[in-house]
DNA sequence: TTAATTGCAAAACTTTTGCAACGCT
DNA sequence: AGCGTTGCAAAAGTTTTGCAATTAA
């Protein structure tokens, strides 16, 4: 009999480190979706000498853990979302800002499209464009 | 009295190439989604001598004219969509691939949405995640 | 004619990776 | 002790850009 181990799961945490610890605490502190770039800054401001492969190996598993999600924006650069509860997004055309939308989310959409396509549907996102709050006046 | 001029509207075609002509072409062909990369070596086989510069350039161009669609689909690399009709699209989670949704779109998503945000919203993508008819079995 | 566009190459930018040292467990 | 993780630097992949030559209007 084969037994599934943890450890066949890959690219997943095994250990509890420093830096992953602040990554996820940084990212709980903000509603900005910040890119890796910004992620690093923030957290080099609590530990100077972390790296950008450590942030970007860190951003990967905590991602694949499903504690974190990475939102894909355009060419360059995704942006990390600290908040796990499904919900959509606004993307501001003109500051280029990322916002959260409150709404709930379409909750048989997936279970819909599955029967309408024939395609087996785990998860949708929907990104919404247009101006935010601030920018729109 | 200012008159907006054509010439006022920023980065968009101005004149008729080759190049543009066959980009658009070889990307009406095809329903692959395919990156700037394959769009390149698709046009390279019907111009040998065309560039980078000017694929990325004119798939910019014909962006901003509402030719094509830009699809941003994670770190590296965005799609390109030849066909405008509005459509949704599903992303292959094992193979990689893009695969075009028939079913007709949430017409009015995008006013309930404003409504219920306060944001200004021009319109909204949605990006379904699973296997594709030929990965799923 | 004149100004947008091209081809080429280099630069810019994001993300990944090899490796020795380090530090969880 | 064993091995996952880190920091550093270099490499890899995508996209943009400067410039002289070309070409559409």
């Amino acid at each position: 009999m084969i037994t599934i181990t943890n450890n066949m799961k890959k690219n997943i945490s095994r250990r509890d480190t420093k830096q992953k610890r602040v990554i996820l605490e940084e990212l709980g502190k903000v509603k900005t979706h910040p890119t890796a770039d910004s992620v690093f800054k923030m957290v080099r401001k609590e530990m100077p000498t972390v790296s950008f492969g450590t942030i970007y190996r860190n951003l990967s598993l905590l991602k694949n853990e499903g504690k974190i999600l990475e939102l894909t924006c355009g060419k360059y650069s995704s942006r990390y979302d600290g908040d796990t509860n499904p919900h959509y997004h606004l993307f501001c055309l003109d500051c280029k800002g990322v916002f959260d939308i409150e709404s709930p989310t379409l909750k048989g959409l997936d279970k819909e499209m599955s029967n309408e396509t024939g395609f087996i549907i785990k998860y949708h996102r929907i990104n919404f464009y247009g101006q935010c709050k601030q920018c729109k006046s």
